[in-house]
DNA sequence: TACATTTGTGACAGCATTGTCATAAACGCA
DNA sequence: TGCGTTTATGACAATGCTGTCACAAATGTA
């Protein structure tokens, strides 16, 4: 979707470009994010935008996939059969989450930001896909670990996917509220949430995981 | 907040215009609702709106002050000395948060846009003083009920009161999948998103409050 | 150096928004 | 009916936004 000449950029041009367009739609949802504050912030002038992308819209969709990428080469090293149970599985895929969160904060809040809190009618559709998605994930991981007496059968595997997806995506905002973090002072300052609270994002992510076994079992 | 004028106008004509005006700042952000498609809609001119409120801040206000209030006296009816246990009570509010639902929907919409998707600058303050109070609420409740071995010791308050809360305020969510309920379609047309679906919500909440209590005893 | 290609620029049109205000219409009452 | 008060109107200024495009600058190449 970017054109030649954005992806012919030098790095560090192309890098500062993401993040500060990562940042304003971090901060605002797509309809309100502006294009006019990402050139005034990086100190370029409008035309380029549309040299390097479409619209706003090709604009978000590569932060999208730019961002997801990235999510996805973090988390991917995570792989089940090292685990005994699905819960250690489980709490590693956080922790792994909690590094790349530690790593790349902007990105990190972008996704959350376009799975939960971006309604703008524009970018629906495209989430709407992400959601289904990750409920697909869900739904694999359940069914097979059912036949080893992870999950009771009794509950209806409807349940048991929100119930997890529910908890599992509560967890920045666990730690928001728990740390009184300022999440959005944290992105302004290209910091990660938990770079001060990894240890209790740890303990947290076990409390979780305590209870969530402890309801679905 | 809104002017003596707009207290007089007819019943009629006032409902209807708080019933537009919910409508779209359900179905977009502070920052993008529009006046402009709110008078379209009632036929009424532009000036009408600035005599009524002193601006769409004034407006937003009103709206989630009757939205809230009307909320209330739904919900207020139910006493926890009438149920044995703390979560026959539990289940019982949510019940009655279904009432509230089928009666106004636009309001539950409203205030479920409010308290977790909206999250334009100008109005945040007021959503967080909303959050606050919900995180007390059921603070106290839980503090309450721990002298009678409802909820485990063992297990940190800050945990308790955000597992529940998170899973509570996901059971809209819940539904929306898990009934393929299209829920601004049902806004759209002044339905509410439980009409056809109150027993399968009722057994949802069932089946949540199992876990729940499963999870935290 | 001289020319070709690539990249950067910012004024501009077109559109949508909010809040104002002078004026018109409707209403209430004597 | 006639007059004073209340309510409704919509043109308007001010602002901000996106996407375009003719032109300028920079870079690569021969």
């Amino acid at each position: 979707m970017p054109s030649k000449t954005f992806l012919n950029l030098p790095k560090e041009k192309r890098e500062s470009f993401i993040q500060v367009s990562l940042k304003e739609f971090s901060e605002n949802n797509f309809e309100t994010a502006s294009v006019n504050r990402i050139i005034k912030e990086l100190g370029i002038s409008r035309g380029s935008v549309y040299q390097y992308f479409t619209d706003k819209l090709g604009l978000w969709l590569y932060l999208k996939e730019h961002a997801e990428k990235t999510k996805m080469e973090n988390v991917q090293s995570v792989n089940r059969e090292d685990f005994d149970t699905f819960w250690d599985y489980y709490r590693e895929l956080y922790i792994k989450g909690a590094d790349f969160d530690l790593l790349n904060p902007l990105c990190s809040k972008f996704l959350y930001k376009i799975a939960y809190q971006e309604s703008s009618k524009e970018v629906r559709k495209y989430i709407n896909n992400w959601k289904i998605q990750a409920d697909q994930q869900f739904r694999e991981w359940v069914q097979y670990e059912q036949s080893n007496g992870s999950f009771n059968s009794d509950i209806s595997l409807d349940m048991i996917v929100h119930f997890m997806i529910t908890i599992s995506t509560s967890l920045v905002e666990l730690l928001q509220n728990k740390f009184l973090v300022d999440f959005d002072q944290h992105i302004k300052n290209d910091k990660s949430i938990l770079a001060d609270n990894i240890s209790a994002y740890s303990k947290a992510v076990d409390e979780i995981v305590s209870l969530l076994s402890k309801a679905l079992k």
